[in-house]
RNA sequence: GGGGGAGUAGCUCAACGGUAGAGCAACGGCCUUUUAAGCCGCAGGUUCAGGGUUCGAAUCCCUGCUCCCCUACCA
């Protein structure tokens, strides 16, 4: 009880709130968006309710630009011609006896958001968009259109939405119209819009109100809508190939499969502390175990980390197991499902797919993928082996790069050479060629199953391999380990590798191990960033560019923390 | 984390120590084939916020807020 009236005291204590912030609000109305106020109430006077109803029967703007039929709009202009002639020839002739006109052009009725607008007295023209048609024509004049309609589009402000419904004819200057025969109301928009030309420009603007952003720059919506279309497509590809979509816990009491530091949040009914996932692998597995043959989650991430031009705090992961799999099906399933997407991402845009442009970049998806091995790409562009580890220090301290940690021990062989992969051998990968570098040293890959053989190598490798394509890495893909001891002793050695900070994000998962115990089918796992995927297929520069709501500060300062920052 | 840049009318931008302007949008008027329509008229500002220097600050200095770029970190 008692908890219930301190809510209810909360919530009244909002709602005041809310109304005082109302009422400021009110007092504080912009004249151009009182201006727009007056305009609606002048609809209203009309007749008509502003914000519209249901409409039936709409044809898309595109569609209506479709259907537009030459004989028919010709058969009309010269039998009206005909018309006015013979009017003129025999002024005294009833109508009945001249030649009839003949009026078989398509009607359509359309809605869309006014772009532009020109007034000319008694004719209005407007432009409308929506998503399949940036700038549809349509002609409300005093003569045609019915009177309520003709006084509707002298009230109109930019930005609007209105339903318009006529036939379709071409302008003198060739330009598909629709000649109104009504029109109404369907929202009204009371915020000034953005310039009508550029569109919103300022990139805080776009991403904080999204929704004015999409209208006033239809790129954002294309954008947008290809994403949907990718991910679409992306699990048609997989279905048909056999796999199923599952759904695995968000909230996880430890947060494994990537080496990345957790969101944390709170339950109260359970009294649990509870991280959000960092990724979904450690459950898919547990699915194989099961008895689920092939399973794919569309994956949303959730990594406490920087935020630049490719991480988002939130982001989209596809991952993918398959029993019986290794690393190269899963390499032959990602080629196929990467160029199935850029072929749809291209006819979308009218391109090829051997050619889309990213940035400077025109990449070719077409071609069979480039394939090196980590070893080999190594020796290429450093010019010795990578287990020739003297030439390796050396190369790091002849490169400034940090040889020993803080505390002056010596860093692992390996994290030097693959410092000196990543820094100087990976930028190497030609970006306008997706490419897969395979067989990554085993230590760097703690889940994946070392590569047989290569044991006793001074550098032992694992099977997975990493895609880069524009100068990004993709995703990798594994041959899974499933020996529940060598994992046990993996997630021992992470933990006890890792310096006290990092500590604190990694976990040894025993449930998991427990699982493999009980036996994991030998397995190839695959994750992509399918935010990076879009970017790439849509050309777009940064993530949040591909995201509808990217995360964004929120105005007005201090920020809405409890406290500082315990983490630094 | 480090460095650089930006914030001026609803939008896009000028003005860089001396009366804050333009284009578009808006508002009033004219106009039945316009295409960023045109013509005439009129209005619109806490120059991000707060402090300082100065006779005088959008401009110079300091602090804060937000964004952008480079860099660093990052499975």
């Amino acid at each position: 009880m008692r908890v219930r009236s301190c809510v209810t005291e909360h919530i009244q204590e909002q709602n005041e709130e809310v109304v005082l912030n109302a009422q400021e609000a009110a007092e504080e109305i912009h004249r151009l968006e009182q201006q727009r106020r007056e305009n609606r109430e002048g609809v209203r006077a009309l007749g008509f309710n502003p914000y519209g109803f249901r409409a039936d029967g709409l044809k898309t703007l595109a569609q209506a630009h479709e259907a537009y039929d030459e004989g028919a709009d010709n058969a009309n202009k010269e039998s009206t011609q005909a018309h006015k002639q013979a009017k003129r020839d025999n002024p005294d002739l009833p109508d009945a006896d001249l030649p009839q006109i003949v009026d078989t052009r398509p009607v359509v009725r359309v809605a869309g958001r006014v772009v532009l607008s020109r007034d000319n007295g008694k004719l209005v023209w407007l432009n409308l968009r929506d998503h399949t048609n940036d700038s549809f024509q349509i002609a409300i004049s005093k003569r045609d259109c019915d009177e309520n309609g003709f006084a509707l589009a002298k009230l109109l402000d930019n930005g609007d939405i209105v339903i318009a419904q006529g036939p379709l004819t071409k302008t003198k200057t060739g330009e598909v119209t629709c000649w109104a025969s009504s029109l109404e109301p369907a929202s009204k928009c009371l915020v000034p819009p953005p310039e009508k030309r550029l569109g919103l420009q300022d990139p805080d603007m776009r991403y904080r109100q999204r929704y004015v952003d999409m209208w006033s720059n239809p790129d954002t919506t294309r954008t947008l809508m290809l994403r949907s279309k990718l991910m679409s497509a992306m699990r048609r590809y997989l279905e048909r190939h056999e796999f199923v979509e599952v759904e695995t816990p968000v909230l996880q009491t430890q947060a494994g499969g990537a080496a990345a530091r957790p969101f944390f949040t709170h339950m109260n009914a359970l009294h649990l502390d509870l991280s959000l996932r960092i990724a979904p692998e450690l459950y898919l597995k547990r699915l194989l175990v099961g008895g689920m043959p092939r399973v794919f989650e569309v994956s949303r991430n959730f990594r406490n980390e920087g935020l630049d031009k490719s991480h988002n705090p939130e982001f989209t992961s596809l991952e993918v197991y398959q029993a019986f799999g290794n690393y190269e099906t899963m390499m032959d399933l990602t080629e196929g499902l990467i160029r199935e997407l850029a072929q749809i991402a291209a006819g979308e845009q009218g391109i090829s797919a051997s050619a889309m442009p990213f940035g400077d970049l025109l990449i070719d998806y077409e071609r069979a993928f480039d394939k090196v091995t980590y070893a080999e790409l190594f020796e290429k562009v450093l010019g010795f082996s990578m287990g020739d580890m003297d030439k390796v220090r050396a190369a790091c301290e002849a490169r400034g790069f940090k040889t020993k940690s803080e505390d002056g021990t010596p860093i692992a062989d390996i994290f030097l050479v693959n410092e000196l992969f990543e820094e100087v051998a990976e930028p190497t990968i030609d970006p306008a060629r997706p490419t897969f570098v395979l067989d990554y040293p085993a230590s760097l890959s703690p889940l994946t199953r070392p590569k047989p053989g290569t044991e006793q190598d001074p550098v032992p490798l694992a099977d997975r391999w990493d895609l880069f394509i524009g100068g990004m890495e993709i995703g990798p893909a594994y041959t899974e380990l499933n020996d529940p001891d060598i994992q046990a002793q993996k997630f021992r050695e992470q933990l006890s590798g890792v310096d006290d900070e990092e500590s604190t994000f990694r976990s040894f998962d025993e449930d998991f191990v427990n699982a493999l115990k009980v036996g994991m089918p030998p397995a190839g796992g695959l994750g992509l960033g399918m935010d990076r995927i879009v970017m790439l297929l849509g050309n777009q520069r940064t993530i949040r560019d591909v995201l509808p709501f990217p995360m964004m500060r929120p105005l007005g300062g201090v920020g809405n923390s409890s406290e500082e920052s315990d983490a630094e």
